[in-house]
RNA sequence: GGCCCGUUGGAGAAGCGGCUUAACUCACAUGCCUUUCACGCAUGCAUUCACGGGUUCGAAUCCCGUACGGGUCACCA
């Protein structure tokens, strides 16, 4: 069996998007899977979406998660390089030219007024599914078009799509799919600037680069058979595809970039204080499920037990709710120090903390680290300890505060208050008060919590106390 | 509208003709643990797989139709 390379080709118009990195990502593991090639091409043949700095951030992104290319822009095999499609530019004119010489394809100029007029003519006649009238082909004559080129207009090259051709294909993902010719115009394969459209550079660069297989989104399927029809014009191999299972919104809606109720870029996460192998793991569920029980899984057991046969047909919805979740599991895996380095640089942005001891600080975050779910997060999960006064947060809370015994409770601690306040002395202030109230359990932990911090839940309430400060707790508890 | 794809609990999702009286995860509920909370652990949560028909001894799984949802129809990728 020859050597699997598979690509991931981005067009550098922004940072890396949630879609494209989980096709990165799919092709990446498919790739090592089979010990093959993982190969990062750009896909730059839309000057006016190229944005400065695109590519950069795709790598850079791609880096964070993990997955890095076997060869790159920055890391080209001469046996294919280059890998930018602006780079290429010689071998999509040869190949159109091949193809005009063949009678497949042929120039094409109609303007964009002509074209628009045209479309619209069709759809006034009730034609939905509009197709290019092929008036460069058929109706203009041999004169017309050799006046038109001298006459230096531009032109672009279409593909003369073959009548009553069928385009079967076996999908890896979703079975035999199959297309009819007839379905498809002629469509452009080089533009009028010379550069060519993706449907035709696509099929010169998988080709030229010995790709295999294909993994991409399912927004691909219809271009599949414009594809193949190149493939077999200049008899080539078709390498294999598969089409994966878009990624929706709660409303079940493709993932559009314009959609902000989402984040949806890897730039967003990393601010967040995601976690890349969190991110990685999370990825690989959107359309693809493992064979047993267990949804962690490290990079390496990825790549074992990734299997195209397992990523489903059916849309995969983002969740953010299990995204938190499966970054919470590698937050608590975290050593102490990994998390702190997580997570401080947020609490220094969000709180004053110069008149905190750094026991302090490693107290507050000690606390945390079980229930964190992303780095950002810290900040709102402290926020009590850096609040002045105590608000009761709910009914729940104010019909713990009116009871008799949070009073009693409040009082004894006051009056019993440690001489040096730190976690252990408090602990045993808490238990004086036990002695000396004689209540316990409920009435002891949560009347405390809810005079000092205005909270029915929170972390172990030793902790809390100290954090929150002698001077705040002991004037709660006396004002109560 | 043409073409293409999908439809399993509150949510994700497994299931590929009998081992399914439908895994697992999240969420939710209850119990245990913890002098409180949280964590953790245990248990519960779809008599049913969009709907209708068919094939079969047997169907969530195969076939046909209907409904609903989505994708795509560019000199964008």
């Amino acid at each position: 069996m020859t050597k699997v390379r598979v690509r991931y080709a981005p067009s550098p118009t922004g940072h890396l998007h949630i879609g494209n990195a989980r096709t990165a990502l799919f092709n990446y593991l498919f790739a090592k899977h089979y010990h093959g090639d993982f190969i990062l091409r750009i896909e730059d043949t839309d000057l006016e979406r190229n944005v400065a700095g695109g590519e950069e951030s795709q790598m850079k992104y791609l880096n964070w998660l993990g997955i890095t290319p076997d060869e790159s822009p920055t890391n080209p095999n001469p046996k294919y390089a280059p890998y930018r499609q602006m780079e290429r530019l010689d071998l999509y004119q040869k190949y159109a030219q091949e193809l005009i010489d063949a009678g497949h394809a042929y120039k094409c100029y109609c303007s964009e007024e002509e074209l628009e007029a045209d479309y619209e003519a069709q759809k006034a006649q009730g034609v939905v599914a509009t197709q290019y009238n092929r008036k460069c082909l058929l109706h203009r004559s041999k004169e017309e078009l050799a006046q038109l080129d001298a006459n230096n207009i531009p032109f672009t090259i279409r593909v003369r799509v073959p009548e009553q051709e069928t385009y079967v294909f076996e999908d890896m993902i979703r079975g035999e799919v199959s297309f009819e010719s007839k379905d498809i115009g002629d469509w452009v394969l080089i533009k009028a600037n010379g550069i060519p459209t993706y449907n035709f550079a696509v099929v010169i660069d998988d080709h030229t680069m010995e790709i295999t297989h294909v993994f991409r989104g399912e927004e691909h399927l219809s271009n599949t058979p414009k594809q193949m029809m190149i493939y077999r014009m200049l008899n080539w191999d078709t390498p294999k595809f598969g089409h994966m299972t878009l990624i929706v919104n709660e409303q079940r809606k493709k993932l559009s970039k314009r959609d902000n109720s989402i984040l949806q870029f890897m730039s967003q996460y990393e601010e967040l204080g995601y976690l890349p192998h969190a991110m990685f793991n999370f990825m690989s569920l959107l359309g693809w499920s493992p064979v047993g029980e267990e949804e962690i899984f490290t990079h390496q057991e990825l790549i074992e037990q990734f299997s195209e046969e397992r990523l489903s047909k059916s849309p995969s919805m983002f969740d953010p709710v299990k995204l938190k979740w499966i970054n919470n599991r590698y937050i608590k895996a975290l050593s102490f120090e990994e998390f702190k380095a997580l997570t401080l640089p947020f609490l220094n942005k969000a709180y004053d903390l110069s008149t905190k001891s750094e026991t302090w600080v490693d107290t507050l975050l000690h606390l945390f680290q079980e229930q964190c779910s992303y780095g950002q997060e810290i900040v709102t999960l402290t926020s009590m300890f850096f609040e002045e006064g105590v608000t009761l947060e709910n009914d729940e809370a104010e019909s713990m505060f009116a009871l008799d015994s949070t009073q009693v409770v409040a009082h004894t601690f006051a009056a019993h208050r440690p001489e040096v306040w730190n976690v252990d002395t408090i602990k045993e202030t808490i238990n004086k008060v036990k002695e000396v109230s004689g209540f316990k359990g409920k009435p002891l932990f949560m009347g405390l919590r809810v005079v000092a911090s205005g909270k029915v839940h929170g972390p172990d309430l030793a902790s809390t106390l100290y954090l929150l400060g002698e001077e705040r707790v002991i004037s709660a508890c006396l004002a109560r």
